[in-house]
RNA sequence: CCUGAUGUGGCGCAACUGGUUUAGCGCAUCCGCCUGAUACGCGGAAGGUUGGUGGUUCGAGUCCAUCCAUCAGGACCA
């Protein structure tokens, strides 16, 4: 037994158990908080997930970019604590509730009370923690899942009113009256977030009127008259006839240019003249009907002629005043009645007019109030016309309520239009309209009551911060989320619902004085202050729920003694999450301290949907509050897709399960993949065989390399007691290993450090499996298992060792598991390090002296020409076990031959060739060729770089030669001579006539191919051991079991014994090699070319 | 409709500020090979008008314009 523990095979996921449960015995993720206690922090806020859904794949793809930077930052040494959180309100779980009891919103507060309502959301809220905790914990996401902070507990929620308190301190909240989508059948304003719930927008056929608006003659209006009875409508057209009543102007483009067109009204047969946009006069008139005469017309004609009569600009037609449509009631504010402008009005559809009705369109409103133009309700809450509608009084605009006999109120609103002479058209529409996804009946715009955020205030001060904050990648952070950010409009804060923080204000009933209270105590003082006026009967109890119902039975007094009721409102639950920095930790009524050490955070990642989410209420909270920025860094990754880039769901049954495939593949292989595959903030398509590649060929690799190492490093009893062999004193590819593993320390440190985790992946991936294990350790795999343990030995297993543990830091924050399991196999036989976990050790200092640049190159010179002579010797079918004679390589430059004979030998025994021979210049045997230096030539010569391409393709040897010489020349173009220099062009050898030849950019390389008897016979020998090798192998012989050899005599191996038997003798570890005349019980074994030979391997 | 991202062999990705790139790598396919590390790898074959078009430039996968496709977000739906 040795002291580095050997495996059968790679399992990760058996790997994760046990670090699992090594974690938690010996308490790591404490200890590598505790351990940094007093030291620079890294901070870092966990956006809060709502544990009502399950966890999905693409959570796992968030929470490993989030642990990434965690651990990584952990490694350099900084304090990184992780306090996780839970979003518990909100209309999500609201539903959730609704669905399980069978209720829908109307019925709480009947069927069901409030409190029983809340109770029951309390609870379901948390039903999938435990997944969430399972899921966290099987995929080695490190976050404080102990002590998370809950947005409904009392705690959180009064730091949430004493920021909403500090806002209002600061003139930062206001009531106001707005336009907002509210469906009249269920009774309640809808978000935006469920008017984009999928088949909210339907098509639907509504009557669509267009109506005819007669302007009132005046100064003002009078040029748009040609004779004194000439009868003219401003026409505007509505898909929603029932707005009608209520409007009370009307809007046109000061740039649009509008068209009098004189006609006859298609239902009463009248003259009339209308104007509408010119853009638009065909498509309410056919061309052909221009040719008829006005003084033709017939009432009751089916071709209606029409004449265009003359044209004006919007800007003329601003202010003209016109007689009310319906004239059932006056606005009681406000101006009413007259043209104005509209941004927003196009020639796209309609007649270029709009109809403005401010109380059903928020661009009317807007409108309107911008004009001071006042409004018109003629529509109630339920969705029917108000009293004052005369004949129409109490009848639905839309059929609410699924009355059988319902008639539709469009068309009889159209046709009293008809009748009056104020109706131009009147058709079917097909359009898509919005609907509630609850009663699936048309909503409408509303004008509602709502408390906002005056975010506007602070827009410019948000804008100018979001430009200090790193955004990962830099488009979201300037283009989306900065445009979000320059049209922001002020944030509705109101949320008529139940479970969810309430709005703390209270107010008198007709809204003179109002208070805001900003933490539980005040609330007890004001409570005490209404108990003594007699509003209230008690004082509040300790503990008491800060949630609806309770707070709502809260009466507090005003200063002149009146009663004050609380705002019924909830707030916003992305106001919850977007406080978390200040309510995680119950600042400011605790924790003082904790929140100025953890503020604002280094770093924060989520979803790229969370931009307007928690991205901007973080933002915005920190601008509005603080004059903070929330976050310094922040990550917003993409989608996870399925491997044919359609959206993950449920329907499609494409979703990929988290726990399945960790189980299966492993967390790291997981992580791994997802994040080398693809940038964080780039979609990922997920692919399970992409993680099964990642598990072959990165890990997979690696643990090879492990099982090799410690393969022989246990025959070997390599403990690391030795002295450090200086890196200067190792071999050539010792030193070159080192040099390649200081580069990747440095570049995948940079790459974390500026959180691109993809390129750092992709480094390490290519350095262990390229470099590491197909090249160093390939190569030097003799070092290991020949001979005695002397200093070169030493050396390789000194080198390999410390390869291995730094990549298994290299790796630790991606591969959390992995990486500790290779550590630990390392570190605890050694104890080179005091650390029981990478987890708890240091990010690899870079050692520059250890890097050369002349090394790597030149060992890369190495590969090249290796994989050049490979090529050739498969191009003539020569196998490596058969030697060659020689290499050729032509010399390139000065320091080539230098660069190649430090590495000749692991060229020649990697291709197996005997030696190599230069061709110096002038041997007679290099054609070069000569390329310009576009880089350094095309800055220098411009123009003339296509002239000048030419005269050098023109070059001949001897101008090359002087080129190498000289290091310069001059060349001449038409009038101008330009003065080249050496680095200007690219020189190579392009051929060496009569030879075998190959070329790989700048290196050529020829293989003398011939063969003599010595060749063939080491030929044969090889293949012998190969052979023999072959069957130590399958028969399950040790590595250092010694054997015995008979072979039966054979005139194609008879050379090969007589020279090389000690070489055989040595490789396969045999004791004695016996030729037998007749060999019975002898296998056969086939060498090259259908020569069979028999023989005996016997164990000694 | 607006904004942004993406578009490179069947698939997934690469190519530093435009220039030693004959557009690389991996997977998959086929042929061959090496291996006392049973994992990989190596060599070869096949596979591309770098979404289209136009432009700037001595030179464009890279910059500009425009169009197309996909995705995301937003506006609007009178």
């Amino acid at each position: 037994m040795g002291i580095y523990k050997e495996f059968k095979g790679l399992n990760l996921p058996e790997i994760d158990k046990e670090q699992l449960e090594f974690w938690k015995d010996k308490s790591i993720f404490e200890k590598s908080m505790q351990e940094r206690e007093g030291q620079e922090t890294y901070v870092f806020y966990e956006g809060p997930p709502s544990a009502n859904g399950k966890p999905g794949i693409h959570h796992v793809l968030a929470r490993s970019v989030k642990d990434i930077f965690c651990r990584f930052h952990t490694m350099q040494n900084k304090l990184v604590e992780r306090k996780g959180g839970w979003d518990t309100h909100g209309l999500p779980i609201e539903i959730a509730v609704e669905k399980a009891l069978g209720i829908t919103k109307e019925d709480i507060g009947t069927k069901v009370t409030v409190e029983e309502y809340n109770a029951k959301c309390r609870e379901t809220v948390m039903q999938y923690k435990d997944l969430w905790d399972d899921v966290t914990n099987k995929m080695g996401y490190w976050v404080d899942l102990e002590n998370p902070y809950i947005t409904f507990e009392n705690e959180y929620i009064e730091s949430v009113w004493n920021l909403l308190q500090k806002l209002y301190k600061n003139d930062y909240l206001y009531k106001g009256y707005t336009i907002q989508p509210y469906s009249p059948a269920a009774g309640t304003g809808l978000s935006t977030h469920e008017l984009n719930q999928p088949g909210s927008y339907q098509d639907v056929k509504d009557t669509s009127a267009v109506a005819q608006f007669r302007p009132i003659r005046n100064e003002q209006s009078e040029f748009l008259f040609d004779s004194a009875d000439e009868d003219v409508a401003i026409i505007a057209w509505t898909t929603t006839p029932w707005t009608l009543p209520s409007n009370t102007a009307l809007a046109v483009g000061k740039k649009i240019t509008y068209t009098k067109v004189k006609t006859f009204n298609p239902y009463t047969g009248k003259p009339l003249s209308v104007l509408l946009a010119q853009d638009l006069v065909g498509k309410w008139f056919k061309a052909e009907q221009a040719e008829l005469k006005l003084e033709d017309y017939q009432q009751g004609d089916k071709k209606i002629p029409y004449l265009i009569a003359s044209d004006y600009l919007g800007a003329q037609l601003l202010d003209i005043r016109y007689e009310q449509l319906l004239p059932y009631a006056q606005p009681e504010e406000g101006d009413a009645f007259k043209i104005i402008h509209g941004d927003f009005v196009s020639t796209s559809d309609g007649t270029g007019i709009v109809h403005i009705a401010p109380s059903f369109g928020a661009d009317d409103m807007f409108v309107a109030r911008q004009n001071g133009i006042g409004a018109l309700t003629m529509v109630d809450k339920q969705g029917k016309f108000i009293d004052s509608m005369g004949e129409f009084a109490g009848r639905y605009v839309k059929n609410y309520k699924d009355d059988p006999d319902y008639v539709n109120v469009d068309i009889d609103i159209s046709v009293k239009l008809k009748k009056e002479n104020k109706a131009f058209n009147v058709q079917k529409y097909a359009h898509n309209y919005p609907h509630c996804w609850r009663t699936d009946k048309p909503i409408l715009y509303y004008p509602l009551d709502s408390w906002f955020v005056k975010a506007t205030k602070a827009k410019a001060r948000m804008v100018e911060l979001n430009k200090t904050i790193n955004w990962k990648p830099a488009h979201t952070g300037e283009k989306r989320f900065g445009k979000w950010l320059e049209n922001l409009q002020d944030w509705n804060l109101s949320r008529s619902r139940y479970w969810g923080i309430p709005l703390p204000i209270w107010r008198t009933e007709d809204g003179s004085e109002e208070i805001c209270i900003g933490s539980i105590a005040e609330l007890r003082s004001e409570v005490e202050k209404s108990v003594a006026a007699g509003h209230m009967t008690e004082q509040l109890a300790e503990g008491f729920d800060m949630h609806r119902p309770f707070i709502d039975t809260v009466i507090l007094t005003a200063a002149d003694g009146r009663p004050m009721k609380r705002e019924l409102d909830l707030i916003d639950v992305w106001f919850d999450s977007g406080s978390m920095p200040y309510a995680q930790w119950h600042y400011p009524f605790e924790n003082e301290e904790k929140f100025k050490a953890n503020y604002p955070a280094d770093f924060i990642a989520e979803g790229v949907d969370q931009t307007r989410g928690w991205f901007y209420t973080l933002h915005a909270i920190a601008v509005m509050c603080f004059d903070s920025v929330a976050y310094k860094n922040v990550v917003s990754n993409g989608l996870v897709l399925d491997k044919n880039g359609q959206k993950m769901s449920k329907s499609k049954g494409n979703a990929v399960d988290p726990f399945t495939t960790i189980a299966k593949y492993g967390a790291d292989a997981t992580r791994w993949y997802m994040i080398s595959n693809a940038q964080p903030w780039d979609n990922l398509k997920f692919d399970l065989d992409g993680i099964d590649e990642v598990r072959r060929k990165f890990f997979g690799t690696l643990y090879n390399t492990y099982s090799f190492f410690s393969l022989y490093a246990n025959v070997d009893g390599f403990d690391y007691k030795e002295a450090v062999i200086p890196v200067a004193d190792r071999p050539e590819i010792d030193r070159w290993v080192i040099s390649m593993l200081n580069t990747l320390v440095k570049e995948a440190g940079e790459d974390f450090a500026a959180y691109e985790p993809t390129r750092a992946t992709r480094k390490i991936q290519v350095f262990v499996t390229d470099h590491l294990s197909n090249w160093y350790v390939r190569l030097c795999r003799r070092r290991f298992w020949k001979g005695e343990k002397n200093a070169d030995k030493i050396a390789a297993y000194q080198t390999l060792y410390d390869c291995m543990v730094t990549i298994a830091k290299l790796m630790a924050p991606v591969s959390p598991f992995f990486a500790d399991f290779l550590y630990r196999n390392l570190n605890d036989s050694t104890q080179q390090e005091a650390h029981e976990s990478v987890h708890l050790a240091f990010y690899p200092a870079v050692n520059e002296s250890d890097i050369d640049s002349d090394l790597e190159q030149r060992m890369n010179y190495a590969q090249r020409i290796s994989s050049l002579v490979l090529s050739l010797r498969k191009k003539e079918r020569l196998r490596v076990r058969q030697p060659l004679r020689k290499i050729l390589l032509p010399v390139l430059n000065p320091t080539f031959k230098g660069q190649v004979e430090a590495i000749k030998e692991l060229v020649l025994s990697e291709v197996n060739v005997k030696e190599v021979e230069y061709l110096e210049d002038g041997s007679g045997f290099i054609k070069k060729k000569v390329k310009p230096n576009f880089k350094t030539l095309g800055r220098r010569m411009g123009k003339n770089m296509k002239q000048a391409a030419a005269k050098i393709s023109t070059f001949t040897q001897e101008d090359i030669a002087l080129i190498e010489k000289d290091g310069c020349i001059s060349l001449t173009l038409g009038e101008e001579t330009f003065n080249l220099e050496a680095e200007d062009f690219i020189i190579s050898s392009e051929d060496i006539p009569g030879w075998l030849v190959a070329n790989d950019a700048d290196l050529t390389v020829a293989l003398d191919i011939s063969l003599d008897d010595a060749l063939l016979a080491e030929g044969t020998a090889r293949e012998l051991v190969n052979r023999i090798q072959n069957i130590r192998k399958d028969r399950d012989f040790n590595v250092t079991d010694r054997i015995s050899l008979t072979i039966e005599k054979h005139d194609d191996i008879s050379g090969a014994i007589d020279q090389f038997k000690d070489y055989i003798c040595t490789e396969v570890l045999a004791t004695e090699l016996t030729i037998v005349e007749n060999l019975e019980n002898g296998q056969d074994v086939e060498l090259i070319d259908e020569v069979v030979v028999k023989m005996n391997v016997s164990l000694n």
